[in-house]
DNA sequence: CGCCAGGTTAGAG
DNA sequence: CTCTAACATGGC
């Protein structure tokens, strides 16, 4: 007999679970992890192993089981590591909230969803394709792609009846062509711009690890260089992959509609009126992003 | 049918 | 540097 193996990971006081949860049920199409009421299942590839968790909440900190095989400690280490990124457990937002209580726009929402966490994509390539697909498409469609694209292209593992999905390789990525993804309704700009993304990874012209420890500016313009990548789509990526507190999408329609919303203006703001506002959030505006978004 | 969508590029001025 | 058209198709 198979013990299960399982572990508990601590979270910090200022962490709402059940919020995290309503960003990850946001789509009935998301194929990256599934939901059973509140527990999480995902299946995530670490290193060379393929490992398949449950995620719960428990007193004052994540309860985490490893659903297959027997991992190995290193295995258990990384996917700690892993969960920890996902849920971003590692900032402390006590600054972000100061700020936000002195702030109108966001006051009301800072103490709304306390404990909301940014739910990161510590994949910089699935991160990447990701934020293509979602360019210039409501949200339902770009999911609608990716769920085509991951079943086409990824891998799966069936676990009691379910199949639980990997993000496809970039090595797998960089030989598709047109003839295999307009057929999932990917325009031709997204199948160009997912395929030259998927060759930057697989040539290692361009890898997580490589990014990891550059300064903000300078990791933007390592990704701006791939056609296809613009500042909305760096920052993005910058955002939900590696976290810099100052990344956020500036051009973004959802910040941009929020701020009309709350500030009852009968327009949209200006790029310039947007760079004003996120002025007082210095070193947080991936934070008040996550918040604006949550108002819509 | 019309308008908008978690934009980017290329080209013109 | 800024402005604009084209891209391309679903959701509402």
């Amino acid at each position: 007999m198979i013990m299960k193996a399982q572990f508990t990971i601590p979270v910090p006081l200022e962490f709402n679970f059940e919020l995290c949860l309503e960003f990850l049920r946001r789509s009935p199409r998301e194929v990256l992890h599934r939901l059973d009421g509140d527990v999480v299942r995902k299946l995530v590839r670490i290193g060379h192993s393929e490992i398949l968790f449950e995620l719960r909440s428990g007193d004052k900190c994540l309860e985490v089981v490893v659903l297959h095989e027997s991992p190995t400690a290193s295995d258990l280490l990384h996917l700690k590591t892993y969960i920890g990124e996902w849920f971003d457990l590692a900032t402390d937002l006590k600054p972000f909230y100061l700020l936000a209580s002195r702030d109108k726009l966001l006051k009301d929402l800072a103490i709304k969803y306390y404990g909301y966490r940014i739910v990161g994509q510590p994949d910089l390539f699935e991160s990447m394709v990701w934020a293509i697909l979602g360019q210039q498409i409501n949200l339902q469609f770009a999911y609608t792609l990716k769920q085509r694209f991951v079943e086409h292209f990824g891998s799966k593992l069936l676990f009691e009846g379910t199949d639980y999905y990997l993000f496809p390789k970039p090595e797998t990525v960089a030989l598709l062509t047109d003839d295999h993804l307009l057929p999932l309704q990917f325009s031709r700009q997204k199948s160009k711009y997912t395929v030259l993304i998927a060759e930057a990874f697989a040539t290692n012209a361009l890898s997580r690890s490589a990014l990891e420890g550059m300064h903000f500016n300078e990791a933007k313009e390592k990704l701006m260089k791939i056609k296809g990548v613009g500042n909305w789509t760096a920052n993005y990526a910058l955002m939900k992959t590696f976290r810099y507190p100052d990344a956020f999408p500036l051009e973004d329609v959802g910040i941009h509609n929020a701020i009309r919303i709350l500030k009852k203006m009968d327009r949209k703001p200006t790029l310039e009126e947007v760079k004003k506002i996120f002025k007082k959030y210095k070193g947080w505006e991936a934070y008040a992003t996550l918040y604006l978004w949550k108002s819509l």
